[in-house]
DNA sequence: ACGGATCCATACCTGGATCCTG
DNA sequence: CAGGATCCAGGTATGGATCCGT
């Protein structure tokens, strides 16, 4: 089953208020998708319904989640205090690209310029009993976008000049680097000393827990 | 079910001998693989389980079918009396860079260097019925290499110029242009007129069955 | 008859994220 | 408890070729 994209943002915000409360089971059977029995075989699961639900043109590349609204959408995990479990994935990281991107143009930021993040229960809840909550559509304050950025450039300055090897996930306040790819055996191409290339686990940006929390508190 | 590579032409001649005569029904049941039941929906798996039998490198990118030994494995479909049904892919075109290619390093060169030929029965022979001939160790003559280069060195000559979208598989006496894709709006990047890049149909070169004839009729 | 169109398998890549052990 | 490791879906790319309408 598939849903036409949302003609505007007022009507993203209704689809998206018209989620909260439904739980994962009532989606994916709304659907018609079947949903894994084991939490593990469905880490993306509920990302992907809530794409189909609201209309998001899936998988497409290059383009936000909803194209023509530049709107990027996420969902959120929240354990039972309310409080975001997990970091959140902005992007993969383009290691040998990164040294022509400036702040302003560059993915994280495209990725980050309005996003819609939609909370959803979290473990221990089952996987079909998982509800979600209010919809978030967020714009970052000039003060979020200046931690961002300040993190921002200090990750990609180190990633440049052939230093993401050692760059560990310790970095960065609110930003910061860690794997993004299927096993520890993946390789893909970095800068390393002295203008060599040199392979490397491939790495993504994500938001700290922390920072996806403040984010979420904020009265709208 | 794994068979190892073998380890010299002597090893790779005799298996290919023991194949002679056998079905390739009997085959994918010795191999464990069930056989589709439409014989459109199985236009590759004579050659991927005549890989498989004959210890063949599965589906790597750059190197031959026996990287060892340089040899390259293809099978031909032979019509009742006796003649290839079909023309023999060679490789798909990288029309981008075939300006920077020569013939004594080019990719059709190398693919044709060293070809082990199985021949098998074709249509209206049912799939599981197909049996195999007497395979065939190849290496171009001098007379046979000339065909192919010149062939070559014009059919890429006119691709390099921008003149691919043009190019129709008329062209060339044994080698031959032709499409190479899932489907007919699959696109890739060709050079066109006046520095200009273009998509276009995916293409690939191909051996005209007029030529694999006489090299399987070659006597050995 | 054959030139243009198409079909399957497999590997890889990207985007969706969460798992899990020291 | 969070940094490093991992898992699924879907699309793309390539190599194995044959199908089929004019």
């Amino acid at each position: 089953m598939r849903v036409a994209p949302p003609r505007c943002a007022g009507e993203l915000a209704l689809r998206a208020d018209a989620l909260a409360g439904r739980s994962l089971g009532e989606l994916a059977c709304a659907l018609g998708v079947p949903l894994p029995t084991d939490s593990r075989r469905g880490k993306g699961v509920a990302g992907q319904l809530c794409e189909r639900a609201l209309g998001a043109s899936a998988g497409s590349h290059p383009v936000p989640d909803f194209a023509g609204l530049g709107v990027e959408l996420k969902t959120v995990p929240l354990a039972p205090d309310g409080k975001p479990r997990e970091s959140t994935f902005v992007c993969s990281i383009a290691a040998l690209e990164i040294d022509k991107e400036e702040w302003p143009s560059s993915r994280v930021r495209r990725k980050l310029a309005h996003v819609l993040w939609v909370p959803i229960e979290a473990a221990p809840v089952p996987l079909a009993r998982r509800r979600f909550g209010r919809a978030r559509l967020w714009q970052p304050s000039p003060a979020e976008e200046e931690l961002l950025r300040s993190d921002w450039e200090e990750l990609a300055g180190l990633i440049a000049i052939g230093r993401m090897g050692e760059l560990t996930a310790h970095r960065g306040r609110v930003l910061q680097v860690r794997p993004k790819a299927a096993h520890a055996r993946v390789r893909a191409f970095a800068p390393g000393p002295d203008e060599t290339t040199l392979e490397t686990l491939p790495r993504g940006f994500y938001l700290r827990a922390a920072f996806t929390q403040r984010i979420l508190e904020a009265r709208p």
